[in-house]
DNA sequence: TATTGCTGCGCAATCCGTTGAATAAGTAGT
DNA sequence: ACTACTTATTCAACGGATTGCGCAGCAATA
């Protein structure tokens, strides 16, 4: 239950738009905690509502009208109270790895091809993460040191699993070799 | 969307009642997927309706009747179909992270006290995870590889973790000396 | 010119998940 | 004797999340 926080998080610093709201949370935040545009827009209208944050309506042309969100007074006492309570332990539920948990229904062969897909997918985002960070360490302005702590939790995972996945083919093909061979 | 499926993996090896598996998904697979026992119970009930698994009553004296669970054709079928389509990437919720990607509101003490309470978490479950991955490698039974394997990214996980929640610290620690001598 | 993509907001249906409780009987500890 | 825990299943209520859809106009590309 803290999209909401999330988002108190996100427009701490600056005036959002749900639509800004949602590009970061495909972005920076979604490291951490994703949510579409629906929810977004939905968690926005519920804390308009409990006055945790206020908009003005912004008319432009050429481009559809925006809401600007700002947090208020409210918002930031209730965010405040949560980062001060202790965070529920995350959920697990890792699709991928129930399929390995399953393998031994699976080829060698196919689960090999899905875990090169899901290589790509995270030396990608280890490449992205490294940059930023480096951009934030060239920078070195004190306020970025969440950001830039946050970005190494991204990087250290995207490692540990690829270094995983170099594990598991290391195994599946001494086992792929002892059955072919006998 | 994948109960169903993490359900149907571990009723490929044995029968088993809504309260093994809870204990189950308590342990071994609750490392990748967690789950409530309501949950699986409702899962199972609609499981059964779709004839993907089946059961039988066993009728039980000093405890209470239960049922055993078994996987069908269908429930094998699908569970194979499953397993060749690729999985999506798991959603990341992790409320703890939004702590620190808004820590810039709170006081390091406050953030160094919770990153403590979660190591100790990840250094019991670590200690476990490396326990039963000894007993496996010691075992060498060949079908246990993918349970292994399984293990191996929760290690692999834990370890990352707390490097960077020593990261974490000395960042924290080194802040908190310049702005105390400030 | 047609299509795709971006900016921007929203609704509705449905499904998934959590919380809390009830029932029932045995066993183990204080 | 009382409390707490284990085995075993199920229901009800609520809220969170996903999926799919719709509107609207501009810009750029094919």
């Amino acid at each position: 239950m803290s999209l909401r926080h999330a988002i108190l998080v996100l427009l701490q610093d600056q005036e959002a738009s749900g639509y800004d709201l949602a590009r970061e949370f495909a972005n920076s935040i979604g490291l951490v905690w994703n949510a579409t545009h629906q929810q977004i827009y939905l968690e926005l209208g519920k804390l308009n509502d409990q006055h945790m944050v206020k908009f003005r309506h912004i008319p432009q042309d050429g481009k559809p009208d925006k809401k600007l969100y700002r947090i208020t007074e409210e918002g930031r006492d209730e965010l405040i109270r949560w980062l001060r309570k202790p965070a529920a332990p995350p959920r697990i539920r890792d699709a991928f790895m129930v399929k390995i948990a399953g393998g031994a229904l699976s080829d060698s062969s196919s689960i090999l091809r899905e875990l090169d897909d899901q290589a790509d997918l995270r030396r990608e985002r280890l490449h992205t993460f490294e940059a930023l960070a480096r951009k934030l360490d060239e920078q070195g302005r004190e306020k970025d040191l969440f950001t830039y702590l946050t970005l190494r939790r991204g990087i250290l995972d995207q490692q540990a699993w690829l270094h995983w996945a170099d594990e598991v083919k290391t195994a599946l093909n001494k086992r792929e070799i002892l059955s072919t061979s006998a």
